[in-house]
DNA sequence: GGCAGAAATGACAGCGCTGTCAATTTGCTC
DNA sequence: GAGCAAATTGACAGCGCTGTCATTTCTGCC
């Protein structure tokens, strides 16, 4: 038979609610009583029961964790990020749920609130995209369910982790002006993704400081994908005069735009470099490996959490932290012809 | 306030035990009364709360998907699949928690008991290589946990949903016979998880139906990863009599393959044609793009979650559901030189 | 040693449902 | 229309915990 607290409380001879003080770190419980309680626990493998603590206790030790599955970013990307969302929750012993939440198509608010009535998380952690819909934000903060980003954003009180995309993105365009390219292309990602802009400013800001007029040719759109990738390269494959470097907004246009190389007969590195961003394992796979950004996604989504759960259990408010990115500088790029 | 099962009762002017009954399709109520409750549910948007449900039926409304989050297949994989199944547990209004459950190191058994009481979950849900570890059925049986796979498996009486992996391995080895491949080599998987020895199997069929005896130095071990798809091809390119056709156990291998072939200035599919297992979007966005066996793997979990929930609710015992596989033939294979 | 105030502990109700079983209604048969 | 079984409905306790508030025990200080 299941142990129940108040088996604990009979076993350390104490009231069983001061072995739910105990259980839930409470203050008011003199240090001896403490211990005896927990070895009562130990021994006798006592496991609360969640459904009891979150009924009694109006919180459901639960983090939501919610994507978009419309147009999400490489899906490894994601469950790097959910994996390290699960370690920092298991430890602080919440259960964690993902949802997806398809940010397209109008009635997100809708689907959100049934997420919230219908499994009562007491807290949220937002991936890329959904970080950027300002409406859910909105919705989030009415509805008072705290929340956490891991997020290329920066600005206003937000908690979560972050990381520079845009200085990222400029070292990495930095890194093709060493090489001494001048016609550096780029490829911008799904337009109102927060990394889309970031990354273009980045880019941006390298060609200005090397003293480079913005040739509106070389910046052309794509959609995060790798057909995107594709027909960008094509664009400017068919200019008179081409670049030497593209640098696309993350790793799957990148894989396109080298494809697309392929198909104009155009070698990489030695005619072409290309760069992407976000290190994916696709990355290193590809002939020649991709030169990119690397982020450290467990542990973002790690230490979203982390700030989560101390915010909810009042250690603090929360703090937006920032992450250290790495340049991954392989063979896809190379001096320019 | 929240709506609870109670305002409905009133509204709808039974007893609270009556609204029960209807919200849990159980059996003596007149149509009559449970259009009436219906009815007063809808309009007052009733939710019922989901810990109080599960601690006074004893269920959780929970299903649990394990994973190993050691030696596992390709996250896309097991992202596909956590949407099926996910989308299934969604439409019977479970819950769903992953639940990463490393194989390696001795003590899964310990951290599955304590998944099991510290979440409760109403059933399991297994994806390879779980699904392949004997001692982890065992305790779930033991411990009367329902589970579901979602596996290469198709023997003994497991409920969940299959491939025919041997059949699909066989075709696509004959799929390169009829290309006129005779020196067909084989890169194997993990030793003991079940996809590889079905992989195994089913090139060997189609080698010994086609009147080829087998040679030891065609068949190389593996570990499903990128670099170990590298090691074995450079083993295959050093013999004196190189394969013409190489067939790998899983897309990230056979992408190995294909970097090597590079290595050794031979081109695909002219000097040598490649094949690999799951259709990854990596295979795709390969140049030139792989020639693999796509099983539905979104379409596996939700399947896999369904026949899992249709037993838990009693509808019947559950089925070994067995899908098709397609298989994609692409640029990466060609006639033999 | 006695007293006030703070700290520690406990009693008890109740969170929102469902299981059990009793009470009531319905549908038959004669 | 009485009598009976089956179907429907309801009363009530209790799932395992925590919130509230009352009670007891411990401090320090005069």
């Amino acid at each position: 038979m299941r142990v129940r607290l108040e088996d604990v409380a009979r076993a350390a001879n104490v009231s069983p609610k001061t072995v739910s003080r105990v259980l839930n770190d409470e203050a008011n419980v003199t240090d001896a009583t403490r211990q005896r309680v927990r070895a009562a626990m130990e021994a006798m493998d006592y496991r609360p029961h969640p459904s009891a603590r979150s009924l009694a206790g109006n919180r459901s030790f639960l983090v939501a964790m919610l994507y978009d599955n419309n147009d999400n970013p490489a899906s490894t990307y994601l469950a790097e990020i959910q994996d390290g969302v699960l370690e920092a929750c298991d430890a602080h012993r919440y259960s964690m749920m993902v949802r997806p939440l398809r940010m397209r198509g109008g009635d997100f608010i809708r689907r959100f609130d049934a997420l919230i009535s219908d499994h009562h998380p007491d807290g949220v952690v937002l991936t890329p995209p959904i970080t950027d819909y300002a409406p859910l934000l909105k919705r989030l903060r009415e509805s008072n369910v705290p929340y956490a980003s891991v997020s290329p954003q920066r600005r206003g009180k937000v908690i979560g982790v972050t990381m520079d995309e845009q200085r990222a993105a400029r070292a990495i365009v930095e890194h093709l002006l060493e090489l001494g390219h001048r016609r550096i292309a780029h490829v911008i990602g799904i337009a109102d993704h927060g990394a889309s802009r970031w990354r273009l400013a980045g880019y941006r800001e390298a060609m200005a400081a090397a003293g480079l007029p913005e040739d509106p040719a070389m910046v052309v759109q794509g959609a995060f994908t790798f057909g995107s990738g594709v027909e960008a390269a094509r664009k400017l494959f068919a200019l008179a005069k081409r670049p030497t470097a593209v640098f696309a907004a993350n790793d799957d246009m990148a894989t396109g735009v080298m494809w697309a190389a392929g198909e104009y007969g155009l070698k990489v590195p030695q005619d072409l470099s290309v760069c992407g961003f976000d290190d994916t394992p696709l990355s290193r796979q590809l002939w020649p490996a991709l030169t990119t950004v690397q982020q450290p996604s467990r542990e973002m989504g790690k230490i979203a959490a982390e700030q989560l759960l101390g915010a909810l259990r009042g250690h603090g408010a929360g703090q937006l932290v920032q992450v250290p990115f790495v340049l991954q500088i392989r063979g896809s790029t190379a001096a320019a012809p």
